[in-house]
RNA sequence: GGGCGCUUAGCUCAGCUGGUUCAGAGCAUCUGCCUUACAAGCAGAGGGUCGGCGGUUCAAAUCCGUCAGCGCCCA
């Protein structure tokens, strides 16, 4: 124990050097047939497309949280970490960096080549990713890292695919989609992002065939026209019923085109008119079915317009508006043009608009799965927190479409389906148990689809990858998923609730019988001053990194906890150091954890004044003194409070409560009332067992402390102790709760001894009296509270800088003296010089009238026969008990200003 | 248009199964302290009619309704 402790806690070597130990003693792994009750945690895949942000931070601390609070609490705790290829994320990334640095695209360099290039970026940074949530802290089984692209999870998607699609779940078609014209791919509904667009509302001349004039049609999107196939009105719209049926001229063509009557059209909206384009709206798609109207495909892949265009023809989208809108008013075709401010689907991704697309996908029939997966979390069995997520829940899964997988990217797993020259095709783990299934020989050709599954193919299989179900692309069941399946917790966003949290359901229920997880604790979602959501394509999150390196990762976890209620968002201020985004508020966190550096080098430094040793007897009940069985009762009032927030997921509450005891009770407090015990006897026994005493409530508190700041009280735990690196407190068992130790009599007791304190130092303060100055104290009291002052009034006396003249329940009333009262106690300050009359009477007048609300208060209550009839006795009791003391109080502090 | 959430001190947020002297914490501000664990600290102080209105109740920051503002999700 003779190490010699910094005046300041310096996180950065101890963090780095205890998480190189614990990954030395692999204290975290754990094995495929537990030991103990298992608990276990899916890591959310981060992907390798760059750093990590707050909301990592974030997610990955209350994780941490549970894994290490339940191994502690005798648990085999499992956290199955791993990382995510994000298909369509990754690509760009890396297709911006090939032509930023190389000035070459990805057909450039071929398919083969490409994928090269997106491993070698994803070593790169994911390999830095995992280093980030090693800075963090996290407690995880690292041999255990899956990647989504790992052979054994690939086998896993393939094996998916082969049998949704010969379950008929899976099936290919033409279909509108959401098109990113920058990635050159599908993407689904779910990476579209509406955003308010101002443009402008056409209303445009669709001339009658016969020549007796013309159609008003309202569009946001001239450029379209091309591929027009039709106009629509409401069936019910008295203006137009009789039009039904004509044909009108589509403008700037010399196609003519049907007027049809649709429930699809709102007579309302516009002119009542509306243009049908099948190949580039949706909806017109659907209406389009239900007419039996061609597809007219105007604007292709790139996002150009087509030959269907004309003159047009090649032009970009939203140049091709502009020349159309003015080639239009020159043609006398425009009738109007208005302001409109509408929704318009933005890539998540590239950033640009969407083109609606009309193309060969493949799709997910989701409708069944959703069926399974409804049930769970509706009965409870799979339970959200917060819980009003699960209305967001059932509706998705009530109004559920199919999920469009394919997409047309190069990294990701490739679609296992195999056609013949012929045009016969199925899902198959090779060609030639593709040739099997299609009855065919060795020398007819197979061709493999092209197209890549969406990320989420693979996302949504992870509690079954992570634990190597078909990793072979057999094995059905085995240890890891008898064990460890269902898990306990999964913690993420509220923003994947349907990418993610969802399908594993499906996923789980459909292919394994089994829900993935009981409990999914959805995090705030953490947004900057402005209140922006923190992400990486804003780049508005602080490097985490550099969070730790200025507070330590310990103040950066136990900071987050604290700001992040359950079910809301947080705020965090971001500002700039030195061109670095810093989070100030992380200073809170750092603060408290020098706090308990310094508590911890007190205890130290009085532990070897004292010669206590480990093996050291702790004070006996007979030697409690009514503040050690304060500390003792607030100590395992705590341990109670951290099982009841943490089970009920209350981790604010959770952090909040250790802050308290250990700033306000045990340093504020006990260390004081301690430093009073320990100095007033020199008797070696005592002091060691006071000593010994005060360590185990600390080391305890460090314990209950550890999941949230695990390097500090790593370090703090071997230093005090003096133990070996080989040990760990994150494989100790927390605190035992004895409910015996916890009494409100006592905790009421002292209270009354901090009010006086508290009373005490006041006076002096609003006296003008320095703290510093001691003066005679007299209290009185009643006659069976003598003995229990006497015992406390050294406690008062050095707590307050005033010697102790008498205590005793009939003292008359030293003269100019301060004077209080507190619950019905006396407080008398011998002043050395005259004191201030005006401020003391003051002072007791304003006292006086806080007495005198709490009496009237009271008092209405009490007369209020509604009130003694309805309410709870202990209610009464109190307003009574009350009364009582305003009543008394005030009697003595009106004698106190009396004598003046 | 439908659904969900938020609004408490200058700032960031607790408290909200209604009642313990309940209006709190941290930061910021003001005053006094380098008291041998800690100035990243200690001791004190000021600061809010708990978004507005209405209701239920003996009792509302807490429950209900409504309005306003902000945010998110889905059409």
């Amino acid at each position: 124990m003779a190490q010699e402790l910094a005046k300041q806690y310096d996180p950065s070597q101890v963090e780095s050097t205890w998480y190189e130990r614990w990954m030395q003693q692999n204290i975290y792994a754990f094995p495929d047939v537990p030991t103990k009750k298992p608990y276990s945690i899916l890591m959310p895949p981060p992907n390798v497309t760059g750093m990590l942000t707050m909301g990592h931070v974030l997610n990955h601390s209350i994780q941490d949280l549970y894994i290490r609070y339940k191994r502690m609490s005798g648990f085999q705790a499992a956290w199955f970490p791993g990382l995510d290829h994000a298909g369509i994320a990754t690509q760009s990334k890396v297709e911006g960096m090939l032509r930023e640095t190389e000035g070459i695209t990805r057909y450039d360099l071929g398919r083969e080549k490409f994928v090269e290039r997106v491993y070698e970026w994803k070593d790169k940074y994911g390999g830095i990713i995992l280093q980030q949530l090693r800075s963090l802290g996290n407690s995880c089984d690292w041999n255990r890292t899956l990647f989504t692209m790992d052979e054994g999870a690939s086998n896993a998607v393939r094996e998916v695919f082969i049998r949704l699609f010969d379950d008929g779940l899976i099936y290919r078609g033409k279909r509108i989609i959401n098109w990113s014209p920058a990635m050159q791919s599908a993407i689904s509904d779910d990476e579209v992002i509406m955003k308010d667009a101002h443009d402008k509302m056409y209303t445009l001349k669709y001339m009658f065939e016969d020549g007796s004039g013309f159609m008003s049609v309202a569009t946001v999107r001239p450029e379209t026209i091309f591929g027009d196939v039709a106009v629509a009105v409401n069936p019910t719209d008295e203006r137009y019923t009789h039009l039904v049926g004509k044909m009108v001229r589509v403008p700037l063509t010399d196609r003519y085109v049907p007027i049809i009557a649709d429930d699809y059209v709102e007579k309302d909206f516009g002119t009542g008119c509306l243009k049908i384009t099948p190949a580039h709206d949706p909806n017109d798609y659907e209406v389009g079915l239900r007419h039996n109207l061609p597809v007219v495909v105007s604007i292709d892949a790139t996002a150009h317009l087509n030959e269907v265009a004309g003159i047009y023809n090649g032009l970009e989208r939203f140049e091709a508006r502009k020349r159309i809108s003015k080639d239009l008013q020159e043609a006398d075709l425009v009738v109007k043009i208005e302001e409109y401010l509408h929704k318009v689907g933005y890539s998540e991704r590239g950033g640009e608009a969407i083109e609606p697309y009309y193309s060969d996908q493949w799709f997910i029939k989701m409708k069944p799965l959703a069926e399974l997966a409804l049930p769970p979390v509706m009965e409870g069995n799979i339970r959200f927190f917060p819980d009003h997520w699960t209305k967001t829940y059932e509706h998705w899964m009530t109004n559920i479409r199919d999920w469009c997988i394919s997409r047309q990217l190069w990294w990701g797993h490739r679609i296992p389906v195999y056609y013949t020259p012929d045009g016969l095709y199925t899902a198959a783990r090779n060609e030639e148990h593709a040739r099997t299934k299609l009855n065919i020989g060795a020398d007819v050709p197979l061709t493999q689809d092209e197209d890549s599954l969406d990320t989420w193919c693979s996302s949504w299989l992870w509690m079954l990858t992570t634990m190597n179900w078909l990793s072979d692309n057999e094995t059905e069941d085995n240890d890891i998923l008898r064990s460890y399946l269902p898990t306990d917790l999964l913690v993420t966003g509220p923003d994947i609730i349907f990418f993610w949290v969802a399908r594993m359901i499906m996923a789980s229920l459909y292919f394994k019988k089994e829900i993935p997880f009981k409990d999914v604790y959805f995090t705030s979602i953490i947004r900057d001053g402005d209140g922006r959501k923190m992400s990486k394509s804003l780049g508005n999150s602080p490097d985490p990194l550099f969070l730790f390196k200025k507070y330590g990762a310990d103040a950066v976890r136990y900071t987050t906890l604290y700001l992040a209620p359950l079910g809301s968002d947080v705020k965090v201020n971001v500002v700039d150091d030195n061109g670095n985004a810093d989070a100030p508020q992380m200073e809170f966190g750092r603060n408290f954890a020098n706090k308990i550096w310094n508590a911890a080098r007190f205890l130290m430094m009085k532990s070897e004044e004292s010669g206590t040793s480990t093996t050291a007897d702790t004070l006996s009940d007979a030697q409690l003194s009514a503040s050690d069985k304060w500390i003792l009762s607030r100590y395992h009032t705590t341990i109670q409070a951290v099982h009841d927030n943490l089970g009920a997921y209350k981790i604010t509450e959770y952090t909040r409560a250790l802050y308290d005891f250990i700033w306000k009770d045990f340093c504020d407090w006990y260390i004081e009332i301690m430093k009073v015990q320990f100095n007033q006897t020199e008797d070696a026994a005592y002091r060691q067992a006071l000593m010994r005493f005060a360590l185990n409530i600390f080391e305890g508190a460090l314990k209950l402390l550890h999941p949230i700041m695990p390097f500090m009280t790593e370090e703090i735990w071997h230093v005090l102790g003096n133990r070996a690196e080989t040990e760990s407190i994150s494989v100790q068992d927390l605190p035992v709760l004895d409910n015996n130790c916890i009494s409100t009599q006592t905790e009421q007791g002292f209270e009354k001894v901090q009010l006086i304190i508290e009373e005490l130092r006041m006076m002096k303060s609003q006296a003008g009296i320095k703290p510093s100055e001691r003066l005679p104290l007299v209290i009185k009291c009643a006659a069976e509270d003598v003995e229990f002052f006497s015992l406390v009034g050294n406690v008062i006396a050095t707590l307050t800088k005033n010697d102790v003249q008498s205590i005793a329940a009939d003292v008359p009333k030293p003269d100019g003296a301060l004077s209080a009262v507190v619950r019905g106690i006396e407080l008398y300050l011998i002043a050395a010089s005259a004191i201030d009359v005006d401020k003391e009477r003051e002072r007791l007048t304003k006292e006086l009238e806080r007495l005198q609300n709490l009496k009237r208060g009271a008092e209405n209550k009490l007369n209020n026969e509604k009130f003694v009839a309805n309410a709870k006795p202990e209610i009464i009791e109190t307003e009574r008990t009350k009364l009582n003391t305003a009543v008394e109080g005030m009697a003595k502090i009106e004698e106190a200003l009396k004598s003046l």
